[in-house]
RNA sequence: GGGCGUUUAGCUCAGCUGGUUAGAGCGUUGCAUUCACAUUGCAAAGGUCACUGGUUCGAAUCCAGUAACGCCCACCA
């Protein structure tokens, strides 16, 4: 027989992918509901879904985004060619800060803020950017051969998620779960927002420890015999000014007789008593601690253990307001901090400085100190709500693969705080209750992504049929974030769990170990990478990486070893056609007489097996090794060439049923070449390999 | 202060419940080009499996401890 021209050159794949994938999505074969019916008797009733994690509308796919992607694809791939019917939902989501962040920094290049443009205008803007740049990332998950159902593609602020979060608001509150109330929060300056304790980056910086003395009132100018002071030690002096308590531990020996007793503020005068507390360590710095309760979250319980005042001294600009006194008002943090130093030097009140290095909180967007300040927020109660996605996975109806995050859940749930929702940005689901300019954290909406992709809160028919979802597949950054709240949004709501499984992936480092990002110079560009080497070589080259859920240092020779991969299926299928000619076969053989021929097709099926196996507990990158491992050095460098001088019509089925088996295979892994080998193979009626039996 | 992970060939990593000469990819060296493929084949070099001690007939693998590196959590002001 004569073969297609282009089988004579090098496998191409930039002659093969783009159109492969316009083939894929113009069949709908990608929608389940056009997917013929279940084909397997194996195949489980339920059908197989996945929502994909929506990445943020602001971003461009990086490493991380390819292997999730990569990940579901191989599964959702494996399932369809498996017969069940399939669905892989993709979206993006609004990323409030993130988003706004973007979209003010363009605006600041023409010079405008977002407040020269008000409320409205700026959402006008932000929508722009949306609908200009949001489908960006949606295209390259195209490009990598995400097999999504574009048709149900979802945005979290669309009209649909709209009613869904203000229903799901409006329940909890109605459940009297969502109350109001003056809390320290952690709060941007920058962004002049609050932001959650898992929104916070917390840095190793060098700072200062001031040893404070505050006068003790009631020794004042009576004896001189005995200190006259006590001393706090303090990171913060410029919050003294909002100073309601100094406060020591009730066991501590040195001043369980001051307990009571007053001490005068230094500077403003005020006089403050001494508390016991539990929360004070006798062993840091001097035993004695300033309580700040507007401004630590530590000092505003022992303020609420003992009734203390809060005199709010810094205001949502980071400047100091007038209660912290004339002299300091409207001055910045760190001005205010040097002056109040000062002053303490005058008064002869400063007793040391040590250099200190302690962590400090950082807001993960935009980099700002946090100031932990008191306001007005909108709460949701997490006591029953942590308790029900606690016990999904205790009791083991959700899974962690590998297993040992689910410590890290169930860690952070086993103490989880009140989830403070409400975020005073403009770009974000507003509050629904009358006269809130509020909006909802960003993780409120995606905390019911499962369940609003498939309808909810209307009862539809996708709900009814997908729901709960079967894998969840993600970062491990995102395990409390996300992965916990969709759990309890999904008992809630619909009273199940959303998804059985959760797989936790792979983080990729650089080459060196250190963290990939654009700001280091570290980041691989995924897309560039199938720029060069195709997008079933960077898919193989990732997966070749991703073993058992270690970490990966990144190396871009597998992507290549990926792509020569690629050209030896390629040519195997040219030697094969050319050798077989008509007598193409796709039956199975049986009763192999050849001993060679029967060792090998031994070795094949046990092949199938085990990654079928290895597949079903998402062990992906171990499959791929020994699909590799066997189809190049067992099958083209020994058998193939075994078959060279054989003419038999046996060896001649022999090799057409390991190949198209092979490239079944194969197809969840590198979905392109196989599937541009099999429309080159002599078969009458063929459709796709991607609907192919597996 | 807690928790977790890693340490095997020059580099990136496999090695499951302990069992013959410890494997792969890339790299290196030698040989082979009218033979499906040079994006190739054949062959070779290269490892006291972090360290110490223990269990065992037998340990890269199990146990205890040490060290180095990395990550996460926490209210040390």
């Amino acid at each position: 027989m004569s073969l297609n021209e282009d089988f004579l050159k090098p496998y191409d794949f930039k002659d093969n992918e783009d159109k492969i994938y316009q083939n894929w999505e113009k069949s709908g074969f990608f929608n389940p509901d056009n997917l013929p019916g279940i084909r397997h008797t194996d195949a489980d009733s339920r059908p197989f879904c996945v929502v994909i994690p929506p990445p943020n509308v602001t971003g461009s796919l990086h490493m991380g985004h390819a292997l999730n992607a990569t990940i579901q694809d191989i599964l959702i791939r494996y399932k369809r060619m498996k017969g069940f019917k399939t669905l892989w939902i993709p979206g993006t989501d609004h990323a409030g800060i993130a988003t706004q962040n973007v979209v003010e920094k363009n605006l600041k290049k023409e010079g405008i803020s977002r407040h020269d443009l008000g409320r409205e205008k700026f959402l006008e803007k932000v929508w722009e950017w949306k609908e200009k740049y949001g489908d960006i990332i949606l295209n390259q998950l195209k490009k990598i051969g995400a097999s999504c159902d574009w048709s149900r593609t979802r945005f979290t602020m669309d009209e649909g998620y709209a009613k869904a979060v203000s229903e799901a608001f409006l329940h909890y509150y109605k459940k009297g779960w969502i109350y109001q109330g003056d809390r320290v929060v952690n709060w941007c300056t920058r962004d002049a927002t609050s932001l959650s304790d898992l929104e916070l980056e917390y840095k190793e910086e060098e700072g200062k420890l001031y040893y404070i003395k505050y006068p003790l009132k009631s020794v004042y100018g009576i004896r001189n015999t005995k200190p006259d002071f006590v001393i706090v030690a303090t990171t913060r002096p410029e919050t003294m000014l909002g100073d309601s308590a100094v406060a020591v531990n009730p066991e501590d020996e040195k001043y369980r007789d001051l307990i009571g007793k007053n001490v005068t503020l230094p500077i403003l005068n005020r006089e403050i008593p001494i508390v016991e507390d539990m929360a004070v360590e006798k062993e840091f710095g001097t035993g004695a601690v300033k309580v700040t309760p507007a401004h630590d979250f530590t000092d505003a319980e022992i303020g609420e253990r003992h009734d203390l005042p809060k005199y709010q001294v810094i205001d949502e600009k980071g400047r100091m307001t007038d209660l912290a006194g004339e002299e300091f008002e409207g001055l910045k943090v760190l001005e205010a901090r040097e002056k109040v130093v000062e002053k303490l030097k005058e008064l002869g009140l400063l007793e040391k400085e040590e250099n200190y290095i302690h962590s400090v909180a950082h807001c993960y967007r935009c980099d700002t100190v946090i100031e932990p300040l008191i306001s007005k927020q909108w709460f949701l109660k997490m006591s029953d709500l942590g308790r029900m996605a606690y016990q999904a996975v205790e009791n083991g109806d959700v899974k962690f693969h590998p297993e040992r995050w689910s410590k890290v859940y169930l860690d952070w749930l086993s103490k989880v705080k009140d989830w403070c929702i409400s975020r005073q940005i403009w770009w974000g689901h507003k509050i629904p209750i009358d006269g809130s300019t509020d909006v909802l954290d960003t993780w409120f909406s995606s905390a019911l992504w499962p369940l609003v992709t498939l309808g909810w809160p209307d009862k539809t028919k996708d709900l009814e049929v997908f729901y709960p979802t079967s894998v969840l597949s993600t970062a491990r950054d995102i395990i409390n974030l996300w992965v916990a709240r969709m759990v309890f949004s999904g008992l809630e709501f619909e009273n199940k769990k959303p998804f059985s499984d959760v797989i936790i992936h792979a983080t990729i480092l650089a080459k060196d170990g250190r963290r990939m990002s654009k700001s280091l110079g570290t980041g691989v560009d995924p897309m560039g990478l199938i720029e060069k080497h195709g997008a079933d070589a960077t898919r193989f080259g990732i997966i070749w990486q991703a073993m058992g859920g270690q970490d990966i240092k990144w190396a871009d020779e597998h992507v290549l070893a990926g792509q020569k991969f690629s050209n030896k299926l390629w040519n195997i299928t040219r030697f094969i056609l050319t050798k077989v000619g008509d007598d193409f076969d796709f039956s199975k053989p049986d009763n192999i007489s050849d001993p060679t021929s029967k060792e090998l097709i031994e070795k094949f099926e046990k092949l199938l097996e085990q990654s079928e196996k290895q597949i079903e507990i998402y062990e992906f990158g171990q499959a791929l090794h020994d699909i590799y491992e066997f189809v190049w050095h067992e099958f083209a460098d020994k058998y193939i060439e075994y078959s060279k001088n054989k003419e038999d019509k046996e060896t001649k089925q022999v090799l057409c049923y390991v190949l198209i088996k092979s490239i079944k295979l194969l197809h969840p892994f590198m979905p392109f070449v196989t599937e541009a080998i099999y429309q080159r193979l002599p078969k009458k009626d063929k459709e796709f390999l991607m609907i192919e039996e597996w």
